[in-house]
Order: C-alpha cells, then structure tokens, then sequence
DNA sequence: CGCAGCAGGGTTTTT
DNA sequence: CCCTGCTGCG
C-alpha cells in the first residue's frame, strides 16, 4: 500500500505526452547496442504497442529498457507503471535489471503477475465485497477438497462428476468471466447433467464466499467484477497505472484480456470529479476525463502454448483491431541459438498453416549439428542423456547450462534415476511442487486458518494433523456449533463444552488446540486486545509463528519417530518450511502472516529455480518458456508423446504441441538433443513408440543421429558409440566457422539436399534409408485413413512369434549376451526380463528387441 | 478413531 | 506403477 503513497500529487508527469522520443542521440546508453527493431520498440510511444517478439530476440532487454527510458526521461514515475510478467521469477529480474538501468530509482513500480498484481488489489479492496482482506486463495486441491464435499452431498457422482471434473469445468468458465447464473442461461434445461452443474458450481461460489476464499480463477475474474462494479475503484487505478506493460500476451486469456481493458479505459467522466486527490488539469483531456492509459504487449503467437488455460491466441493476433491506434514492431534477429538450432526451430513451426509469418534469423554461425539418440527403452534413453551430461561436463560446461526437458512430470523418473547413478546434480522444476505436499500442507493449515479462521477446508486439514483423535464426526458436530452460533472455527473450539455431543477427551483434545491457535494468532496480529496498555505489540515474524506451531504439535517429532524412511524426508521438509518462513522475514521484515501466505501461493514452479546453483535443471517444456540454457536435451520424442495422445483429438491440439515443440528447441543456445525410446513403459506395461512427427519436420542434414530410430525398431547396427564421439578440437565448444546455406530455412524434410555430412559408416546410411521408407509407408497409411502410425506395423521387427522362456539364452544386438530370468505379459506386450552379461538386468519388449535366441 | 491392506482407477501441460 | 479411497479389524 506505500506503492500510493509513493505517487507524488505535485510532481505528476502529464500523461501521454509524446515526446520526441525519435530524436534520441546514438550516445544514451539505454538505446546502446540495440538493433533497429529493437531501439524502435523502446522509444515509441502512443496509445497501444504490440511488439512481435520471436524466441530469443531481446524481448526482456525491450521491456525493461522502455521501462527505464520512461521513467528517465521524467514521462512517468515508477508508480505509474504495471509490468505483468508470467512468473514471479521474471517479475523479479525485470525489476533487478530496471534498478540497475536506473541506478535503483525504480521504487513504487508494480512488476507482478497477473495473479499477484490481482492479490493486491482484491486485498486492499476486498471490503468492497464482503471479502475480508485475510482471504484464502484455494489452490486447486483446495478447490477440489471443496468439491468433492459438494458432489458428495448432491450425489452428483452417480452423474460421472467429479473434483476434477468439475474444478476443470468451472476454471474453463470463469476463465471467460461466467459465472454460475450466466451458465443457467446457456445450458440445455433438459439436460439433468447441466442442471446438476450448475447447482454445483453455485454451492461451490457460496462455500467459497463464506470461508472467505477465492480459487486462482477468482483472482483475476473477481478484480475485473470488482471494477465493472464499482467505476469508483477501477478510476483509482486507471488514474494511478499510465503505462502498462504485458509480457507473453499470446497467453492472456479472456479473464484477463478483460482486465487489461478494463485498465485501459479513459476514467469515467463522473467518478473524475470524485478522485483523491482531485485530478489536476494535466491530468485531463479535452473531454475532462483521465485519458486511457499506454499499453505494450510483448509476444509470439508462435509460442501460445496454454490454450487447455484459457489462453486465447485472438487476444494477440487481433491485437491491431482491438486497439486502435495501435502500432506493430517486430523483433526478428535471434540472439540466442545457432543456426541449426533456429533452422530446425522454423522448419517444426512452419508447419503451422495458421500462423502470422515470421522470419527469425541469428548472425552467431551454425554451430553444431543437432544430436539425435533413440534408446531401445526410457531407460536406456535416460542413460545416453546421463553419458552425454558428463561428456559435456567433461568438455568444460557446467551443470547449470544444462536443461533437460520433457512433455509430461512423470518422465523424471528414469531420467533421475539415470543422473543420480551418474552422481549428477540436478533439481526437478516443477511436478509436486514443495508446498504441495501433505506435510506441507499440514502445517501451512495452521497459519492459513490463522489468517481465515472461516476457512473450512484449512481448519478441517489441521484438525485432522497430526492425528489427535478429532475425526470427522466431532469435526461435524463443531461445524454445526459454528454455523449455528456464526461463529470462526477457532471460537467455535474455544467453546468445545457447549457442544454435548463431545465426549471428555475429545473436548480436552479441541480445546487444547484452541488455545494453541488462539496464542499463535496473538502472535501473528502483535498482541491483541489484551496487550499491555501503550506497549505496541509488534507483529511477530512469521517463522516464530509456525515455529510454536511445529512445537506444540510435535509434527516434526511425530514424524522422526516413525521407521518409515519417507518420514525422515518429511520432517525435514518441515524444517525446510521454517527455514523458507524465516528467509522471508529477513527480506520482508514486518511484511506479516497473510504477505507470507499470498507469496506461497503463487509462487509458481520456475520460481525456486536457482541460476547460481550448478545444477542441471529437469523440467517441463511449460515451464521452459521463457528460459534458455547453453545445452539442452528434448526427451520423450514420440508420437503419443509429443505430440501428447491427448492432443491429438483435440481441434488445434497438434498445432499447439508443435508449439510447444518449437519453444523447448529454441530454448537451446548451442547445443539441442532430441532423444526419444523405441518402447515405453506407462503404468507398468510396455508399448511400442513411434518417432514423433516433429522429428520428420526437421531437415535431416540439421540432425546427426547418433542412434536413428531405424536402427533400433530394426536389425540395425550396433555402431560404437565411442566412434560417433563429438568431433572437433578438444575445446568442444568451439563453434566451426562454415555455413551450409542450404538448410537454413528448409522447409519439410522432403527434398532437401543436404547431403549427410557425417563420416557414416554404410550401417548408418541403411538405417536411415529404412527409417526414410517407414516414414513414407506411415505417411500413407495416415492418408488412407489408417489413423496415425502407433502401432509397430510397417515392416519394423517382429519377434512376436519367438518362444522364449525363462532360461533361455539370448543376444542382444546392442548388449550382446545374456540369460532370460523372467517373461511377463502376453501377446504384443510381452515382456523378457533379462540379464546381460555386460550390463546387468533389462526388461526388454519381446516382439520390437533385437534378440536371438542362442545355444551355448 | 486409526491403521493396514487391498482393489480400482488414472495418464498432459499450470498460474 | 502410483496414488487414492474403501473396508475391516484392533
């Protein structure tokens, strides 16, 4: 709230002044270094820019030195700016690099995510409409804990919904700002199912209304209600934001587009007169009303990579109509990936017929070729990315210019086991993220229940740990008390002895924990009522709160005296928790419990990533966007994979996964691999995978395929890897100096003429030929309406009718000898467990491995 | 009420 | 395979 304080009355800049901004001399070392594009996008000004940013192109350097030049050329103070960014970690760099521009002048600035910037609002708003400020924000188990009580009690189950289902259903909706009575008036009345929703999601907005929490989609929904509402409060802050900057716009969606809008509109003409202070006569337009404020957006429709969010790629493209007035720059030079990299980033793209052309182009050089590898299994992929993470290490790069990145969080699992044998460092963004769980959890109840005792979701997770004999009946009966006499959930516990149907100890057990909370929120709020008379009683730091917490529930004790070695884990994410409450209250002293809170709960999964750390950094390619490392490994290349078989029904599904293709290839500065297995076990059984048809995409002269998919689904070779070692002088990364123009920008493999560059042995020239005649034969197949080429058809290995047992000796074409211990499952999915002579157990799938059977 | 043991069901991506 | 939820017993 000192953000307001910070806007000076006196010295207010006049809005929308346009400068000559153009005439900027070659010596101001904000415009220093920046290509024309760039340097235009920067000093331009008017009512509305969109700035077309392709992968790796300077966007940031953009933003933040058009941030600094407005404030330095004295056109708005900090406080006059709003900078959405897509994640908190970007919010905070931004603001860093700003400062560092400016010589630290950059304080009052509102550099947040949507959600944060939201949070901030609705907190200081939030009596407006009946919200306390203290509010929960229910992140989706919450809401889902919520619905699952909700379609209990309406037996809504026998009707196919569930949680998930439901919460999906709902977030769609109010992502396009309709909340339940607009659903009642687009439904089909004769469908039951929609009936039944409907009555769901209105409990489901009543329940949260009256635990005084609003769900992630609230966030943003709520403060644009908020300023529909109340002309009032949306003019303080159309007044108040003269600029505002978003950042990855192609992935707005409407609940948000609807934000910027309402942000961007002229004050209105009554609520004016009615501001405070009183707007000044620079302040206003011809018509006496605050003019709209400037707005930027940054983006590449090319990137649009959360449409199962909302995210509207229209908001972008139609950018020029929606606003009028509005000019376009587009930034084209590629700053960050070699050549090959960015031809087969544009080669993968350019298959997306719906898309504005962009022309993306580096002047680094080709730099290497692109590495392809495909295991025979996951694991034996995970193993070649382990092998190929050392050998980088060994040539000189670190572990944090390492990212290996998959389509889905379950994929970590071979890939760690793989790095953690290797005695590799690395972490994994994102997947259960810390504060999701249990334990986690548990003790952030308290605090949240602290915050909100109206909470019912919060207050029944503390109830129930650690476990201290309140079950769900006496959580019933205390609900009823509460709701009878309308009290919180920690009155209604203070009051145990009035509800007859708790026996002695239970009452024992609920008012102890009432006195617990009870002298914990003392501590939070900084005394209370009862404080000595003029001894002001500061708030207490948050980590002293959860500290008495964690004491008096002897959670962490609990945990420790448990044999499971799961629980060690567990309590130490416990004391991790405290160390996280105590960081914070050294960088935000006095900031408090909910400032705590609200941080927790958007923090999102890239936030916690640690530049400095050295590690290598395994994620999604979600939430890649945005980031970039000097190698990275693309895993999981498969059809099925990515493209994900769930997109594949979808409408524009496959375009976007090819999206999502095209970011995690243009996250990679100097080296890309593209690593994927010919089999791959989900849920415990094991199936054939296809290669992906982005593979296909990619000109073959950019790839040097290590281990082509041909020579795995077929009698292939078993080429040495030690011979296909990276060439080149020693340094490894030094980057060749030739350009092979003739790739560059190549379109469909089809008919390009690179020859293959590499010294390939006639073995290698065969696999590729076969892959080439299956890729064809796959391509027809899927013409003729065959559907897609996921089965192991097409001339590709069949061992299916090969009879083994266990016993039974076998080679390997890759691990050579080896005795049979096992087979499990049937049919196509039959499974020999093997162990090889040299390299220990495999589990192989019998009719796609390259197996014989041997006598000895 | 709490725990252990079992059956069944689920597969995308996330602020 | 893994997590959840349910059941049945102490």
């Amino acid at each position: 709230m000192s953000d307001f304080e910070l806007l000076d009355p006196s010295g207010l800049p006049i809005g929308g002044s346009f400068g000559a901004a153009g005439a900027a001399n070659a010596a101001d070392p904000l415009l220093e270094g920046l290509n024309p594009s760039q340097e235009r996008a920067v000093v331009s000004r008017g009512p509305a820019l969109l700035i077309v940013a392709g992968a790796g192109s300077g966007k940031t350097r953009v933003l933040t030195h058009r941030i600094a030049h407005l404030i330095r050329g004295r056109e708005a103070w900090p406080s006059q700016i709003l900078a959405i960014t897509f994640t908190n970690k970007a919010a905070a760099e931004m603001r860093e690099r700003i400062g560092d521009l400016l010589g630290g002048a950059a304080e009052g600035m509102w550099v947040s995510t949507f959600h944060s910037a939201c949070v901030r609002i609705l907190r200081r708003e939030s009596e407006r409409f009946g919200y306390v400020s203290g509010f929960t924000i229910y992140d989706s188990a919450d809401s889902r804990a919520l619905l699952k009580r909700i379609i209990k009690d309406t037996d809504a189950a026998s009707y196919g919904f569930t949680p998930a289902n439901a919460s999906s259903k709902i977030s769609k909706l109010k992502n396009e700002l309709l909340d339940a009575s607009a659903f009642r008036t687009t439904m089909n009345d004769a469908d039951p199912r929609d009936r039944l929703f409907a009555e769901i999601f209105t409990m489901y907005d009543q329940e949260l209304r009256r635990a005084n929490a609003f769900d992630f989609d609230d966030l943003i929904g709520q403060t644009v209600q908020l300023f529909r509402a109340h002309p009032d409060v949306a003019a303080v802050y159309q007044r108040r934001f003269r600029h505002i900057l978003v950042d990855e716009y192609q992935d707005t969606n409407h609940a948000q587009y609807s934000l910027i809008r309402e942000l961007t509109r002229p004050t209105d003409p009554e609520q004016t007169m009615r501001l405070t202070p009183p707007a000044r006569a620079a302040e206003l337009d011809d018509n006496g009303v605050i003019p709209a404020a400037s707005l930027t957006v940054v983006g590449d429709s090319d990137q649009s990579i959360y449409a199962f969010r909302g995210a509207d790629i229209r908001n972008i493209v139609e950018f020029e109509r929606d606003f009028v007035g509005a000019e376009v720059v587009k930034l084209e030079q590629n700053y960050r990936s070699t050549q090959n990299i960015l031809s087969a980033a544009n080669a993968v793209i350019g298959n997306n017929f719906d898309r504005q052309e962009k022309n993306l182009w580096t002047a680094s050089g080709d730099g290497e070729k692109i590495v392809g590898f495909t295991g025979y299994s996951q694991h034996d992929e995970a193993r070649f990315v382990a092998e190929e993470i050392e050998d980088l290490h060994r040539q000189g790069l670190a572990y944090g210019d390492v990212a290996v990145f998959y389509r889905t969080n379950s994929q970590t699992r071979a890939l760690e086991e793989l790095l953690i044998r290797s005695a590799i460092p690395y972490r994994v963004l994102g997947g259960t993220k810390f504060y999701e769980r249990a334990e986690v959890k548990d003790a952030m109840a308290y605090l949240t229940s602290i915050a909100n005792p109206y909470d019912p979701i919060t207050w029944s997770r503390l109830l129930g740990a650690p476990k201290r004999g309140i079950g769900p009946m006496a959580e019933a009966h205390l609900a009823i008390f509460q709701e009878a006499h309308d009290l919180s959930f920690h009155e209604a516990m203070a009051r145990a002895a009035e509800v007859p149907q708790l026996g002695p100890k239970l009452r024992g057990s609920v008012l102890a924990l009432a006195d617990m909370l009870a002298r914990a929120t003392q501590m939070a709020v900084g005394g209370g009522t009862t404080d000595v008379e003029g001894d002001e009683a500061q708030p207490a730091p948050v980590g002293d709160v959860l500290k008495l917490i964690l004491d008096e529930t002897e959670m962490i004790e609990k945990l420790r005296a448990k044999r499971d070695p799961q629980d060690d884990a567990r309590a130490e994410n416990l004391e991790e928790l405290l160390a996280v409450a105590r960081e914070f209250d050294v960088k935000h002293p006095g900031a408090g419990l909910i400032a705590f809170l609200t941080e927790v709960s958007l923090v999102a999964a890239v936030d916690d990533l640690d530049d400095t750390s050295g590690t290598v950094s395994l994620m999604t390619m979600h939430t890649a966007k945005g980031l970039e490392f000097k190698a990275v490994f693309i895993t999981g290349v498969e059809e099925g994979l990515l493209p994900h078989q769930m997109s594949v029904d979808e409408t524009g599904g496959i375009n976007e996964e090819r999206r999502l293709m095209y970011v995690g290839i243009t996250r990679a500065r100097e080296r890309l691999y593209l690593t994927l297995a010919s089999t791959r076990a989900t849920f415990g059984d094991i199936s054939a995978a296809m290669p992906s048809r982005f593979l296909q995409e990619i000109p073959e002269g950019l790839v040097h395929w290590r281990q082509s998919p041909g020579e795995v689904t077929s009698r292939g070779g078993t080429q040495s890897r030690a011979l296909n070692a990276p060439r080149g002088t020693g340094g490894g990364y030094a980057q060749r100096p030739s350009r092979d123009s003739s790739v560059a920008f190549g379109g469909p493999s089809q008919g390009s003429s690179a020859a293959l560059q590499e010294p390939s042995n006639g073995n290698m020239q065969s696999a590729l030929e076969k892959w080439r005649e299956r890729k064809r034969l796959a391509k027809e197949a899927q013409a003729s309406g065959g559907g897609f080429p996921n089965t192991i058809a097409l001339g590709a290995r069949d061992n299916s009718s090969l009879a083994l047992a266990a016993g039974d000796r076998i080679k390997h074409d890759q691990y050579g000898p080896g005795r049979v211990t096992a087979i499990t499952g049937e049919g196509t999915k039959r499974v020999a467990h093997v162990v090889f002579d040299s390299v220990g157990e495999r589990k192989l799938l019998v009719k796609l491995a390259p197996i014989e059977k041997i006598t000895e």
